[in-house]
Order: C-alpha cells, then structure tokens, then sequence
DNA sequence: ACTGACAATATTGTTCGACAATCCGGCTAC
DNA sequence: GTAGCCGGATTGTCGAACAATATTGTCAGT
C-alpha cells in the first residue's frame, strides 16, 4: 500500500520534514499510477501526515510552535479517554497480558535500544492501548500518526533526563492501566502530555516550521 | 466541490443514511470523472461521512448503538475543551460579537422554525465556537460532519421535551462561554453530551444500524 | 544592478478509456 | 436444500492526454 510505503519513508528518514512530495517522482520509485498516488495521497492528508495546498502538491507535514501546542491540547484530552478506558477494559480477555508485553517492550529500552526502537515499541504501546479501549470512533480519529511524525520532528533533540523522565512516565501510566485504576491512569496519561509540552517549549526556534503566512 | 455536492445531499435527504453511493452513478450525476469521484469519496470517508469498504463501496455511514455510544464518548472530551477554549479567547477581536449573533440564531428558533433551519443554526454555532477556539488541530479533527450525520440519523425521533432540554442546554454553554468562565463552559458542555447520550439510549433499536458481522 | 512585466516550464487537477480483481445473485447439479 | 459454478455489476488500477495554476527564467527599462 503506498500509504505504508510513505510512513516507512518518514519512519526512516528517506523523506524529511518539511519535504515536498512530487506525484511523479512518487508513480516512479512506488511503481504505481498516478491516480492511486493521489487518492494515497489525500488519505495521509487526513491522517494528517501530510499537508495538501491545491496546485502546490504535498508536504511532509511540519509544525510550527503554535502548532506543536495545538496539537498537544487536543492530544491531552484524547490520550487521557484512551488511558482511561483502557484502564477501564484491562480485565477483559486477554487484555492485561497484551499490555503487559507492550509495557515490558517499552522498559527493556531503558538501557540502550536506539531512538528508532523506542519510536516503534511506544507505537506499539499505543496500539495496543487503543484496542484496548474497544472504542472504534477514538480508534479512528486518534492520530498515531501525529505521534509519529512528533516524534520524527523532535528526535534527538531531547536531552538524557528529558528521555529517562519520559520512561518513568510511561511505567506510571501502564501501571495505572494495569491495576484498572480509571482515575489514576487518566491523570497520569494528561500530565504525561503536558510534561511533553513544557519539555518541547524548551526546545530552540530551530526545531519548528516557521509559522504560516497568512 | 463533490464533497459538498455529497454533504448536500445527505442534508436535503437526497441521499439517505446507509445508501450505497456507486461511483458511476455520481459521475453521471454530479458530471465530473471517476477519478474526481473516488478522491471526493476518500476524503468523506476520513471525515467520518462515509463508510467505504474494500471491493464494496461506499456507504452513508450508519451509526449502530456501539458506535453512537462510541462516538459521543470522543465528543464529549472534544466538545469539552472546545468550549473552554472558546471561553478563553472570547474576548479577543470582535469573538464575543459574532457567538452571540451565533448563540441568538439558535435562541430564535426556540419557537417554530423547523428542524432543518435548528440543524443548519447549530452547525453555525458548532463553527464559530471551534474558530474562536483558534486551535488549528482541533478544527482539523473536530468532526462537524459527524454531528450533522448524527442529527440526520436521529432527527425527528426526539420528544418535544428532549428539545427544549437541548435548547436550555446550548443557553447554558453560550452564556458561560460568553462571560468567559472556562471551568464552566467545559462542564456544561460535557454534561450536554452526557444528556445527549442519556436521551439517546432510550430511541428504539430501529433508529439504529444493525451491528457489524463478527 | 534592480524591478516589473511577460514568457517558458513544471506540477497539479481533471478527463477519458480500458482492463483486471473482486463481490453478488442466480443457476445448476447433486 | 446446499455446494459450487457462472456471469453481471462494481471497484481498483493503469496509461495517456489536456487544462489550470504556480514557479521559474528572461528581458526590457530605469
């Protein structure tokens, strides 16, 4: 699928933020037509994984400051459902075991395991977490995406403590989810998302798009 | 645009909920290529409008009791913070001018004025108090068009009870926003979506689409 | 040199026609 | 009645072409 084949590209590096996406260069290295490009094309712009301007064609999306915020409101509140209601569901099925190997995956990064391996085990993370929720609609809409490309944005930009801060994090949030404490995980998953806003508020002008013209 | 050709549709009753939208037929209708179609289609099914499956086609999305439930629990966090961005950044510019023409449109149809006429106020309101929000990623995702779909799915089923409960409640969400009290926009907005849900799940099981295989 | 208008180029937006892949309903054979 | 096959309908993909628009390059005039 070439939505896929694009993620992967973000995902290593192949294409940078901020790059501009040509449709024919595409039809050439994907071997598909330029019909599919487009149609690949408008899903990731949903998905907000690209950025369509009419007769300019597509960018890697990047962010500006006030867009990194943006988004960090709106994930706060959609994490803190999703933490919650995976608390909420941890006992059904299997649920509590899955979690657990993803939970696991995560904190066996702690020492070593590259930048790259942590992105792919947190995605991991998040997946899980959100099937687990059972809610198809948060599913939909929860822009895994937008993790992505955050994180592809700002890696190796954080520093050691930022990253083990980022580890403790995570442990309290799955802990929370694994004993079923509704309240807790929620709470913890917000302040999670808003530690991540003071940390990036750090980060130098560098690091963001410049902000639209308008 | 097709898309709002489509959307159109679905608000004057042309297209019903759960019709199968075939492609050749749009063409023919709407005079413009298949491949403008199928792009127009991609892009309704990330907004939520459309169902489309693989080798099937596309189809006006139907919620089931699940999904409804689903959806309303994304809402709530959604709209919640929604209003209490909108009471944050009242009173910037002329913010406080237009949701009050917003909010007294609505207030007007209080008495008379169909069903139709109250959707299309709501949608107004719904979009003034996302721009005054000035969150660019929550306008991305906020999904307008599912609340339309939802009044269309279930319009006309509500007790005239059930609607004057629902016009006190917009009162009460405007007003706070507009003296600015964030705490209390976002609660009574959250509770309208609780009420919603509430009044929701006592429609009958006919106003609903039949659960997904499996 | 600098600036503005204009031409050339590149890229996207859309159309048409074609064919393969897949799904659906009805038919046949058992 | 049911399993399997068949054919029509529809979607998925391709290729080529052209129009619409944005970007870049050119050149005259100051």
């Amino acid at each position: 699928m070439v939505v896929n084949a694009i993620n992967e590209g973000i995902m290593k590096r192949r294409y940078s933020v901020g790059q501009r996406l040509v449709e024919s260069d595409l039809t050439r290295d994907l071997k598909v037509s330029r019909g599919t490009v487009r149609e690949a094309l408008k899903t990731l712009s949903a998905e907000g994984v690209v950025k369509l301007t009419p007769h300019r064609g597509a960018f890697i999306r990047s962010l500006s400051r006030k867009e990194a915020n943006d988004l960090l409101v709106v994930l706060e509140v959609l994490c803190g459902v999703a933490a919650r209601l995976a608390a909420e569901h941890i006992k059904h099925g299997d649920n509590q075991k899955r979690f657990k190997a993803a939970q696991q995956a995560i904190a066996g990064l702690r020492n070593g395991g590259g930048a790259s391996g942590f992105a792919e085990e947190r995605a991991r993370f998040y997946q899980t977490m959100l099937i687990i929720c059972g809610n198809a609609e948060l599913e939909r809409i929860m822009p895994l995406a937008h993790i992505f490309m955050f994180r592809m944005q700002f890696q190796g930009l954080w520093s050691k403590k930022d990253i083990a801060a980022v580890f403790k994090e995570y442990q309290d949030i799955a802990t929370a989810i694994l004993t079923g404490d509704t309240k807790l995980a929620e709470s913890h998953m917000r302040r999670h998302i808003r530690k991540t806003g003071e940390r990036m508020s750090k980060l130098p002008e560098s690091a963001f798009a410049v902000e639209e013209d308008h």
